[in-house]
RNA sequence: CAGGGUAUGGCGCAGUUGGUAGCGCGCGACAUUCGGGAUGUCGAGGUCGCGGGUUCAAGUCCCGCUACCCUGACCA
């Protein structure tokens, strides 16, 4: 991508409504735009970042045998109340609006009702199971506090996936499966090493459910933790009792804010039973189908990204995720041709700075920007027919041969 | 939702005792520059969140509203 030819410009100073780490730098970078009050618009650098991170998860749930769609927002209220969960008193977060004929529908906060519903239409034999679906959708939650840039937002992105079994040991072999793909997502965009998998509630159908935790100095949320990360609890479930069956007590765990960034449940019959998901088994009984559901905020997984890795002169995006790999500069009339002629080819990995500005402004936009690898070229480098490469993360420069710069 | 704070050119700010707005960045032109947001000259751009009120006169005082930020609560 040409700097010159998008309509992107960054801002010296970040506007005064963005406090938050992740917001001030993402704006001030360019990568999105505020609408409102919890409501962003990703520009063209922050949806590269987006589908980066929605690819790598892409590629693990696909890896473990889920399939992928997409579902409306819109909702029929008709198939919440039969679970319940349209009533303000039960979901309060519910954005509501109406046909203009009349009648009222939902913007889905969460898709368990209309998945279940789908899926009804397709399972009805043990043959057809089990399976395990998941979309990346904009979620819509009426919360009351909007906050922390892109970490809480009214309409963001969710990756959910939800799976269908025959028992709950198949259910349980599949979760697993689950657990593996999320630490590997994890992993890959750069937040292996602080994100934890962490009990919490699991509400009124299953003792625990399990948070992915990243350990972050703005998360919401009180963990506690033992020496060596072995074993991370949630704060509302942080208690004897619960210890107890840890065979462990309060000494030895330690409080840190985490920023949830995943969570896994064992819904069991809890949508399926109310809204008829049955299936007929080897024996020809009727019997409910087992679910199970996983999300991970994926615009908050980029929030949380920024917040992790940024330092005072601007983000520093892990390569996996990163909008563009190189960051490129040409100075000079010779550097400049020579930048060109390395540049074609290499649209999608290269951000071509061909701006006519100074230097020292392009190099603070790709400090601002956190592009893994700045090259320069000037009458400098070409001198030895090479280019400057510089890490962003490490700082270090380094000389590399023209011939051999992206091997 | 409770408490606190803020609303003035695209962004960040200033505006004294009420007398129809000023600075930095950014933007346009020209010139000199050109490996760390350069310098100079000229120029465009706001009627001060919205609605009412007081007054000869309101960004500035009064009333109401809205939006946004922070802390907390909430987070199915």
């Amino acid at each position: 991508m040409r700097l010159s030819q998008t309509f992107i410009k960054t801002l010296r100073e970040a506007p005064k409504d963005e406090t938050a780490v992740n917001g001030a730098l993402l704006t001030r970078a360019g990568y999105i735009h505020k609408e409102m009050a919890g409501v962003y618009d990703f520009l063209p650098l922050g949806l590269r970042v987006l589908e980066n991170i929605k690819n790598i998860i892409r590629e693990e749930l696909n890896k473990i045998g889920s399939e992928e769609v997409l579902m409306s927002a819109l909702q029929n209220p008709e198939l919440w109340e039969r679970t319940g969960r349209f009533s303000d008193q039960e979901v309060d977060i519910w954005f509501k609006t109406e046909l203009s004929a009349g009648g009222v529908l939902g913007l889905a906060p969460t898709h368990e009702e209309p998945m279940v519903n789908m899926v009804k239409k397709y399972v009805s034999s043990y043959k057809d199971l089990p399976f395990a679906v998941y979309q990346f959708q904009n979620k819509f939650r009426n919360e009351l506090r909007a906050k922390s840039g892109i970490l809480r937002g009214r309409e963001f992105l969710m990756k959910d996936l939800y799976s269908f079994h025959t028992s709950e040991e198949d259910l349980d072999r599949f979760y697993a499966e689950v657990e593996g793909a999320y630490e590997r997502i994890f992993e890959r965009v750069g937040l292996g090493d602080c994100t934890y998998e962490t009990f919490a509630s699991g509400g009124i159908f299953s003792k625990f459910s399990h948070e992915y935790q990243t350990i972050l100095p703005v998360g919401e949320d009180t963990i506690y933790y033992n020496d060596d990360y072995s074993l991370v609890l949630n704060k509302e479930v942080f208690n004897d009792e619960v210890l107890a069956e840890f065979g462990a007590d309060k000494s030895g765990f330690a409080e840190t804010t985490g920023a949830e960034v995943g969570n896994i449940f064992k819904l069991m019959f809890k949508y399926s039973e109310p809204l008829g998901l049955k299936f007929t088994d080897e024996d020809n009984a009727t019997q409910t189908v087992y679910m199970g559901c996983y999300g991970i905020g994926v615009s908050r997984l980029m929030g949380v990204i920024a917040e992790k890795y940024a330092d005072d002169k601007g983000l520093i995006w892990p390569e996996t995720v990163a909008p563009f790999k190189y960051y490129l500069v040409g100075i000079g009339e010779k550097g400049l041709a020579r930048a060109e002629e390395v540049y074609r080819g290499r649209e999608e990995e290269i951000l071509f700075d061909d701006r006519d500005a100074r230097v020292g402004e392009k190099f603070a936009d790709s400090e601002l920007m956190g592009i893994p690898y700045r090259v320069v070229i000037s009458d400098k480098t070409l001198e030895s027919d090479s280019a400057e490469v510089t890490g962003r993360l490490t700082g270090q420069t380094s000389l590399v041969k023209l011939a051999e710069l992206f091997k």
